[in-house]
DNA sequence: GGTGGGTAACTTGTCCTATAAGCTGATGAC
DNA sequence: GTCATCAGCTTATAGGACAAGTTACCCACC
């Protein structure tokens, strides 16, 4: 499941209303409109250009983000940040680098307290066709080392594969939602993320653990993979910020 | 933070868009609308006699939960089930009991990985200001307990208090999106949730591993009441599936 | 007979113009 | 000072039109 080509989304044009909501958005975040004090459809009409329906769709998308709250008859209002999704690909995508920085981290925490136990839980219940699918991750990821972009979507996969293994719709959901990893660790590194090699050997050890079928290895494997995994992202990050310090 | 009046929304009559949403979602889960057979913007507005800006709005709704795929050209098509967003309430609200009751151990499931955790994390640095806003729901809680409805309110406020000491928005998003659960339980077990009264011993047994700073016990004490809630909620179920034998 | 291009039919995307329904705040009567 | 009323804003819904993209069929050509 989960298997949606993101790499042709991020390529389409989207659509006018997903455009106006991501402008309106950045200048949100930047301070440019004050709490409390959101566009109306008539002004986002007037001020993009666009038709009453765009503008409509527009504020139903910072609506379903809780970005803002709408109601008929009153005005429309800025939500506090804390209360947005931030579990949406869409948001995170207009977000500034600093701020899915933190998000990334956050991220990170998240997984560091489900994909050990998924892993453990998948030990104990995998299938055979499962371990399969796996395997054939595992080459496909051997073989891209070279193109970073298509690894990351099959490491994606890879560890979706086990979380779908655990069988439990709600853990599914809040993994698949943190797909937009890949692309913002790539937006903040701003390179190709090393240790790509080190990667494939520490998903192999966490698939002989799961074809032993042997729950504690599966976590302890699954736990040093994303201790490893933070460890790279803070290096990257700290070796840009030296290079911008650089430049300084 | 999360603070909109759910019980209001429950109240308020839904806007025309999510009420077509919700027949047709029922229908798909019924089987009804067979699969890759969605119908299209025309087809939604001759059926259910509402305008194309509804019919649009409506496949707008079903999209944003992943329900069906939506591209111009192209037919609407449904989307495999096991994709779609358990994460959100309204879908939940949508689906029959027996979906939700599954879904209601699997939400167990991912409480119990996490919550345990996010104690821990808030005894180590929660505030004097976090002590006394739980302090107060405690009281609360016990004010309320004949009114399962406003207790159970109140106990995921209590909860989200606890998250947010943790300070991470995707753990605190991944929570606030569980708010579902006092309705949904509430649902299943068609009655008021016994034991209200041992759940607020609970809650003040975690209360004050926090007002002692000391992670080790908070954690235990969450782990605790999570495990109980769980009995009451299994044998709730239980007591509703036997009563619904007998009057077969 | 198979291949290819082209077109017709259907879809969603966007625009325009109305009207209904709901909220807010100011005005004015009491 | 209090409360009802209403004007002026907002979103909700409706209907009609055209643009743009996709699919599938059909026909000409090889």
């Amino acid at each position: 499941m989960q298997r949606r080509q993101e790499s042709l989304d991020a390529v389409k044009v989207r659509t006018l209303p997903v455009q106006v909501a991501a402008h309106l958005t950045r200048r949100i975040v930047s301070g440019d409109i004050s709490d409390g004090r959101a566009p109306s459809e008539l002004d986002i009409s007037r001020e993009f250009g666009v038709s009453r329906v765009v503008a409509r769709e527009t504020l139903k998308i910072l609506a379903s983000l809780d970005i803002v709250d709408v109601a008929q008859g009153r005005r429309v209002v800025v939500r506090p940040r804390a209360e947005w999704d931030y579990l949406s690909p869409l948001l995170i995508e207009w977000l500034p680098a600093e701020i899915v920085g933190e998000l990334l981290q956050e991220l990170h925490q998240m997984r560091v307290l489900l994909e050990p136990e998924l892993a453990a839980m998948a030990a104990a219940s995998v299938t055979g066709e499962t371990l399969d699918r796996l395997r054939g991750e595992l080459d496909r990821m051997a073989a891209l080392e070279a193109d970073p972009d298509a690894y990351l979507e099959v490491d994606h996969e890879f560890h979706m594969e086990i979380c779908r293994a655990a069988d439990n719709r709600i853990l599914d959901r809040i993994m698949y939602s943190a797909r937009w990893l890949g692309t913002a660790s790539r937006r903040i590194t701003n390179e190709a993320p090393a240790g790509l090699c080190r990667a494939t050997a520490e998903h192999t050890e966490i698939y002989e653990a799961l074809v032993a079928r042997d729950p504690a290895a599966a976590r302890a494997a699954m736990r040093r993979h994303l201790s490893n995994n933070y460890s790279t992202l803070i290096a990257e990050k700290g070796k840009q910020t030296k290079r911008a310090a650089r430049r300084r």
